[in-house]
DNA sequence: ATGACGCTTTGACATGAATCATGGCGCCGA
DNA sequence: TCGGCGCCATGATTCATGTCAAAGCGTCAT
């Protein structure tokens, strides 16, 4: 199933995939549009839209694009789990944040990417030239409005982030990860109590400032609470929520 | 002059100046007006700009707002030093950003405020009722744009901060710390070698994850390193801008 | 079926920063 | 000029989390 590791001809990061002129616009069915930047586009500017981008698939483990890279692209997500990270020359990292569908990624960029985005799993997604996505909303507020909405949510989520960094305990912070995860399931229709992690016990710690191993003896801590149960590794399952919301202080 | 403490009707947080009608528009001669919200502002515009806006004075101490307060106005910053922060239940709390000349109030408010507004010094502001600000923005696509660029770049910051409250040390926070303020001094013409500390050793920890006494016994530690000098308590004299850097490991 | 590999869990120990406690310094008002 | 108060510096000690190490478990390719 996947190519040869290594082989930087066999190998392909990302695979574009061509649409049938002719056939209608993808965007009348896809799953994450309304979630996503796309939402306020009316149904006579999808042709347009859809033509200033190309339909990328990413390998699990796979950068959409490095820390440092010219910023040449913005994306929007269709499938998949992608992480955003920053790293110091040692090697130390922190993730910034977990994205899935109907999520865009492209924000905060000057010339080059301020972090790095990393596909967890097979990701799917809209790519559009940076340029040609700015001259597209210079033409339509509408696109520019949502574009600012979504950036006043991160903000709002990015200081939630520094308040969980600055001041939580470690299982203040896990219990808050794992109910900003519900809340988004929630947001998507899924099940409130069945959180699924596609990232590792290291993802994880990367993104909440501790390391895999404390992240893992305070998943335990929860468990032995009876606020969570794990079906799997990848898979908790919100016991009580309440005793849950009681050790994550907040968000 | 200050007011007596504790009486809610002789005291008043915020004074509000009025202008005088028909005398010229202040914006013309504000300092704060190139690196603020309304730089993008034509000459025509400004008297209806102005007069959307209210000119406040916010004595030290005091609140511009609290977290969880409904969000009424947004503010431009014109003089003085502004926190904004967010709090647990037991009150610890984490500084998400020092505001100053030129910067906006009023990012990642929903309904209500995420966060917290403190005058760390006397504050002179505009402000401007929300709703009629969007308004204003939704007429005037520039001033939306320049809004977008500065939730960017808000947001870009959030992220370096994440990096220093998730994986720096101590020395690094507050080496980083103090580039970022000289940076931000060099930005307003300022020299690069002074920084000014308007905040109080609790202040900074509270922004950097750390307790006053690790803040404190952190200065005394650069200080040693030959990387800084205290003129006073309140200003910073960086004495090697490399070492600090190499201290800092990036941002 | 089996072995290998990557991820997770758990244990033992180390350590950076927090906490608790004390004294000093500087500023402001009487 | 003096006293008081708030902020800061520093020392002693504790503690949460990091680090190092080893073993368990699941998945996947052979």
């Amino acid at each position: 199933m996947s190519p040869p590791s290594g082989s930087p001809i066999a190998t392909r990061a990302c695979t574009v995939a061509r649409h049938m002129a002719g056939s209608p616009v993808p965007c009348s069915t896809c799953a994450a549009r309304q979630f996503s930047i796309c939402a306020p586009v009316p149904e006579s500017e999808l042709t347009e839209f859809f033509a200033m981008s190309a339909r990328i698939r990413v390998e699990a483990r796979r950068h959409l694009f490095n820390e440092g890279d010219p910023a040449q692209h913005v994306f929007n997500i269709t499938a998949g789990t992608v992480c955003l990270s920053k790293a110091l020359a040692d090697g130390r990292r922190q993730i910034t944040g977990f994205l899935s569908e109907g999520d865009f990624i492209g924000l905060a960029h000057g010339d080059s990417c301020a972090y790095g985005a990393e596909a967890l799993t097979p990701v799917e997604a809209c790519r559009f030239p940076r340029e040609r996505f700015e001259q597209y909303m210079a033409k339509h507020p509408d696109v520019e409005r949502r574009l600012l909405q979504i950036a006043s949510t991160e903000l709002a989520a990015a200081q939630d982030q520094m308040l969980l960094l600055g001041r939580k305990t470690a299982s203040e912070r896990l219990a808050s990860f794992l109910l900003r995860l519900s809340d988004r399931a929630v947001a998507r229709g899924e099940p409130a109590n069945l959180v699924a992690l596609p990232m590792t016990r290291s993802e994880i710690g990367d993104y909440l400032g501790l390391t895999l191993e404390t992240v893992s003896r305070t998943m335990t801590q929860l468990r032995k609470a009876g606020a969570i149960d794990l079906d799997n590794v990848n898979m908790v399952r919100i016991v009580s929520q309440d005793s849950l919301r009681r050790l994550a202080g907040t968000v």
